[in-house]
DNA sequence: AGTGCGGCCTGTCCGC
DNA sequence: TGCGGACAGGCCGCAC
C-alpha cells in the first residue's frame, strides 16, 4: 500500500490518538508477517507509555518508554482507532488497548507488514541503519543524488526507488516525479546530468509534499485514521493513466514494465 | 558493488 | 459461472 506520503498520513492520524497513553492489552491473532511477530511482544509492551510516533522512510516508529515499536505496513497494512473488544475481522492481526479503553487495530491481508520492537536506538536496527536520506532533508539534493548515480548502469526510476539511495518513493511516486522532472524512467541513471538531478530532486519533494498534503494516494484500499481516502489520486498525472491524455501535451500516456514494475510516462514529455 | 529476479501473501480482475 | 494467470502501493535474500 503505502509509500512515504501514506505512511505520514498515518502518522499524523494515530500520533494524536496514542500519544501519552500506557499499554494495557496487546492482543497478536496472526504473528506470521514479513517477520515473526516477537513471542514476547505483549509481555514487553504491556505497563509502557507511548511518547511519540515517529517515522523514518516508510516505517512508523512509536517511542515507548523501554524502546520502540517498529511498525511497517508492508502493502496492504493500515492503522485504525476501534473499541477495545470489538469484534476483529479478517486480518485484524494485532490490537494495541490502552489503559483509557482505546484501542489501536493493525490490518493487513497480504501480511507483508512488520511489527517488530527494540531497546536500542531504532536508526541502528538492522532494517533502517542502511536506509539513505529522507526525501527532505538538506543533504538530498540534485548534487547528491548526481553523485550516487555515478557509474550506475540501471535505469534512473529503480535508482530512486532504491531505499538505500533515498527513502520513501515507491512505484507510484517514482512515476509522477519522472514525469514532472521530464525525465523518461528507463534513462540510465549515472548518464543523466546534475542539472536534470536537480530537477528531479526537487520534483520528489514537490510530489511527496503535495501528495501528504492530499493525504495520500488511494488506489484500492489505502484509506487514512478515519478511514477516508486519500485524495492524491486525482492529483496523479500518469501513474495508472495507461493511454489516457498527458497533462502536457495530449499524446497518450505509455506504460511497460521496468524492474519489474508497472511504470507510466509521455514519450514526448519525458527524455533519456 | 550493483543488478535482476524469486518469493513472501491475499484479493481482484480479466480472458477464456 | 468457473478457473488460471497476471497483477497490486514493499522489500529481503540470493545468485551472478
Amino acid at each position: 500500500m503505502p509509500e512515504l506520503p501514506e505512511v505520514e498520513t498515518t502518522r499524523r492520524g494515530i500520533a494524536p490518538l496514542v500519544t501519552g497513553k500506557t499499554i494495557a492489552r496487546v492482543v497478536v491473532r496472526v504473528p506470521s508477517l514479513r517477520w515473526p511477530v516477537p513471542a514476547d511482544l505483549a509481555r514487553t509492551l504491556v505497563g509502557q507509555t507511548v511518547l511519540a510516533v515517529e517515522r523514518r522512510a516508510k516505517y512508523l516508529l512509536l517511542r515507548c518508554s523501554g524502546g520502540h515499536l517498529i511498525i511497517h505496513l508492508g502493502m496492504t497494512g493500515h492503522l485504525r482507532p476501534v473499541l477495545a473488544g470489538a469484534p476483529a475481522r479478517k486480518h485484524d492481526h494485532i490490537d494495541l488497548e490502552f489503559t483509557d479503553g482505546s484501542c489501536l487495530r493493525f490490518h493487513d491481508p497480504r501480511r507483508f507488514g512488520a511489527f517488530l520492537w527494540t531497546p536500542d536506538d531504532p536508526h541502528l536496527h538492522p532494517l533502517l541503519v542502511e536506509l539513505g536520506p529522507e526525501p527532505f532533508a538538506v543533504e538530498m539534493d540534485g548534487a547528491y543524488l548526481h553523485r550516487r548515480s555515478r557509474r550506475r548502469r540501471a535505469a534512473v526510476k529503480p535508482f530512486i526507488m532504491d531505499q538505500s539511495v533515498v527513502v520513501g518513493i515507491g512505484n507510484i511516486y517514482a512515476s509522477e516525479a519522472l514525469f514532472r522532472a521530464g525525465i523518461h524512467p528507463g534513462a540510465e541513471a549515472g548518464r543523466l546530468s546534475l542539472p536534470r538531478y536537480e530537477r528531479l530532486a526537487w520534483a520528489i519533494r514537490e510530489v511527496l509534499d503535495q501528495a501528504i498534503a492530499a493525504g495520500g494516494t488511494t488506489i484500492r484500499d489505502f484509506a487514512n485514521t478515519e478511514g477516508n481516502p486519500g485524495y492524491f489520486a486525482l492529483q496523479l498525472q500518469v501513474y495508472g493513466r495507461e493511454g489516457e491524455t498527458c497533462p502536457h501535451c495530449d499524446r497518450p500516456i505509455k506504460t511497460e514494465r521496468l524492474g519489474g514494475r508497472s511504470t507510466y510516462y509521455c514519450s514526448h514529455c519525458q527524455k533519456k
